[in-house]
DNA sequence: GCGACAG
DNA sequence: ATCTTGTCGC
């Protein structure tokens, strides 16, 4: 099996990470309205890992968005290229996203990714970073919410409460996917505005909290590192 | 200095 | 993320 290989100049130490962050943070384009929802492609990313033996897999699902329905899939393993950091997911998991995405052989559409963009410390979480690397649309679809703080958004499928940092700044949004559950939560990544990353996120779910291009995509890299693993 | 902290 | 049994509910 071919295993990805991390890339050049990759940052090895927290201080690398962080000046890399700050150095790319300013090419965020946030407010494009982008294409309505329900229409072109989305696609989904997510990684996996086995730490034990070094290894990620991740996984790039792209459906229609009208439809839902599977149009394209694909899968990278490589070596761990970070530890986790909080703050510094980025460098953890895109690597193998990026192969991931690359090996497509197809135009992704809007990316959903499994965690933040503008909603992170230093305003470039992971969908950010890799709305900045590929040009893609991007959205950060969380299932915690890190560091911020939020009043409860109302127990309704749809009912949403600002996301918000220490000066009051609406970073990123708590929505409820489905009526009485936990909320995801929802941020800008690239090239999209926040109504709009919402909109596209309660598309994405009929019928779980999570959207579907996210439970596609875990299910596609938990299999890939199984397979990986037993290739060894 | 200590605790909290996406995946 | 990942380690893990049973259990409650649709």
């Amino acid at each position: 099996m071919m295993l990805i290989d991390i890339p050049d100049g990759w940052p090895r130490d927290e201080a690398g990470a962080r000046a890399v962050q700050d150095g790319l943070r300013g090419r965020v384009i946030a407010g494009e309205p982008g294409p309505p929802v329900g229409t072109g492609r989305v696609t989904g990313v997510d990684v996996a890992y086995d730490d034990e033996r070094d290894l990620v897999a991740a996984a790039a699902v792209t459906l229609d968005a009208a439809t839902l329905d599977v149009v394209a899939r694909a899968t990278a393993v490589g070596r761990v290229a970070f530890p986790y950091v909080p703050g510094l997911l980025a460098f953890r998991e895109l690597p193998a996203v990026l192969a991931a995405l690359e090996d497509l052989g197809t135009p992704p559409g809007l990316v959903v990714c499994d965690g933040y963009g503008l909603a992170h410390p230093r305003r470039f979480g992971l969908a950010s970073h890799l709305g900045v690397l590929t040009g893609l649309r991007t959205i950060g679809v969380a299932k915690n919410p890190f560091v911020f703080r939020h009043d409860d958004p109302g127990p309704q499928r749809g009912a949403t409460a600002p996301l918000t940092d220490g000066d009051g700044e609406e970073v990123g949004r708590a929505l409820r996917t489905r009526t009485d559950v936990k909320p995801v939560y929802v941020s800008v990544g690239h090239r999209t505005g926040l109504d709009a990353a919402c909109a596209h996120t309660l598309h994405l779910t009929p019928r779980y909290r999570v959207p579907e291009t996210t439970r596609l995509a875990d299910r596609l890299c938990r299999d890939a590192l199984a397979a990986a693993v037993r290739s060894l």
